[in-house]
Parts: structure tokens; C-alpha cells; sequence
DNA sequence: GCATTATCATTGATAGGTCAAGTATATATC
DNA sequence: GATATATACTTGACCTATCAATGATAATGC
């Protein structure tokens, strides 16, 4: 096989393994409520020290767009996963927090996201999937 | 890191790696005025040695729905890409045939996907690239 | 043969994202 | 300190996919 029918076979191949992890991921998501999205979301503002970001940074944190991010957060905002605060020092900018109800959500859900991820991986070796990540992250 | 670190980080370098991969091969393609999913459909077809499958067999090798296939289709088929035919044994089918322009257009495209998938890879040895495809697809 | 069940495809409603344009505020330049 | 430019976000129009329901045809059991 060539350079070029590998690259193919690995785009094809990351294509499968991509939606096939993305489903299982959401499928456990489901029943808490939240898409995989939703999820990131509440991951990287988790990992805040003041649970808060604001929109910009979690655009690029999550891969999507300032505007998808707006309208990702509405609904979270109504049900009261998220609160928006405002920086005093730049009005521009509107500050994302993870409520207290959020945080809980985010626990219980990280549980069945952390569970699914492990599972995904089980027919490789904790070594390989260091090697695998590794490489991945190489190609980003 | 432990077990489940391990795979978290694993999940979020796919997401990241695959939002960039998905990104660069579809401004490629744009190019030739069509999308990552319709460039799938078109490779599927033109590997048959009739240029033509079945409806639910293209969603199938795509990893799309039913529906997605019908909604995909029905654009490529006004701009004469594909054609409908019907099977004489089985009323309920829709055959999709890739027509002369497809293929033309098709190859064309192809061009431009396996440049942007080998270019993707290059920080990969050819073997390293094997290796990690046959993980991934172990994955599936 | 007739009723049941299964399969193939389409459609309406919805989800979740994009892009381009618009609004509001900050920053830089002169 | 007025003007120009940059940044943060929102909105409208659109795209691509999903699911659940439906219609049409085939296959199966009796």
C-alpha cells in the first residue's frame, strides 16, 4: 500500500472510530440530560479555579464558535446549569460561571463520560494508549 | 495519570485532532464545491464496479442515516452528480448511480483529499501511520 | 391467499452548528 | 479628545444531520 492509500484508510478509519465514540458518549451523556458539548462546557469551566471563563475562551477551548457558543449557553442558562456575570473592568465581555447546580450535574455526568472513555479503550493496553495519544496529539 | 485520566485525554486529543483534520479536508474540497460527506458518498460509489448502490447501503459505509442519504442526495442529483434508478426485483429500493460528471468531479476531488490526508500526516513515518491506523481500527 | 411483520425510503419537526452582518465597548493614533 | 480600528458577543439566515412517524412494497407463516 502507498502514502496515499494509508492516508485514506487512516482519514476513513478516524471517521468510524470518531462517530462510533462520539455516539457512545452521548448515549451516556442522554441520561443526564446534556450533549457532548454541553458536557465540554462544563469540563473546562470545572477546571477553573473560580469556575468562570469567558465566552472567547471557551469557543476555542470547545472547537466551535463564539456564535455557537451563545447559542449553546442559552438553554444551559434556563435551566440554571451556568449563571452569566459581567467583568467590570471590560464590558464587553460576558462571563460564564458553572452554578452550583451545574457542578453537581457535571459529577454526576463525568462519571458515566469517564466510565464510557474507559470502556471505549479497553482492548488496548494503558502503555498503548499513551503511544495512541500521543501520536494524536502529535497531528494537531 | 491514572486509567481513566488516560482516556479522558485520549477522548479530548480525538475531538481536537479530528475538528482540525475534518476543517482541512473540507477546505480543500470546497474547492470543488462539494462536502466532506458528499465526497464519501461519491468514493463509495465509485469503488462499486456499477458506480451504483442502494440507498441504505451508502448510509451504512457513510455512518449516516437513512434520512441524511435522501437529504444529501437530492441536491447532488439537480446538479447531475448521481442518478436514481429503481430495481426491477424489489420496487422499494432506489438505486444511486454516480454519473459521468461525478466521477469527473469525484476524481478530480480525489486529488485534493489525498494531498490534504497525506499532508495531515506528515509528522508520521509511514510505519508509525500503519501502527496507528490498525489501533483505530481496533477501536471500532 | 391473507394477515402480519420486516425493509426501504421519505417527510416534518428539531438539534446544533456555521457564516456574515450588526451592536457595543475598548484601544490606539494623531 | 476625535477618529479609526480591534475585540466580544449576538442575531438572522442557512446547512446538515437526527429521530419518529408514515407510505409503499416484500417476505413469511399458516
Amino acid at each position: 500500500m502507498n502514502k496515499e492509500d494509508l492516508a485514506v484508510e487512516f482519514v476513513l478509519s478516524i471517521e468510524r472510530m470518531h462517530s462510533n465514540l462520539q455516539k457512545k458518549i452521548e448515549g451516556q451523556l442522554n441520561f443526564h440530560g446534556i450533549s457532548f458539548t454541553e458536557y465540554l462546557i462544563m469540563y473546562h469551566l470545572s477546571a477553573q479555579t473560580n469556575k468562570t471563563m469567558r465566552r472567547i475562551q471557551l469557543a476555542q477551548s470547545v472547537g466551535i464558535t463564539a456564535s455557537g457558543v451563545t447559542r449553546l449557553l442559552a438553554p444551559m442558562e434556563k435551566i440554571k446549569l451556568i449563571t452569566k456575570e459581567s467583568n467590570p473592568r471590560d464590558a464587553r465581555v460576558s462571563l460564564v460561571k458553572l452554578s452550583k447546580v451545574g457542578e453537581k450535574v457535571f459529577k454526576e455526568a463525568q462519571i458515566s463520560f469517564n466510565h464510557s472513555a474507559v470502556n471505549f479503550l479497553e482492548l488496548l493496553s494503558e502503555k498503548q494508549v499513551i503511544a495512541l495519544t500521543e501520536k494524536i496529539q502529535k497531528l494537531t
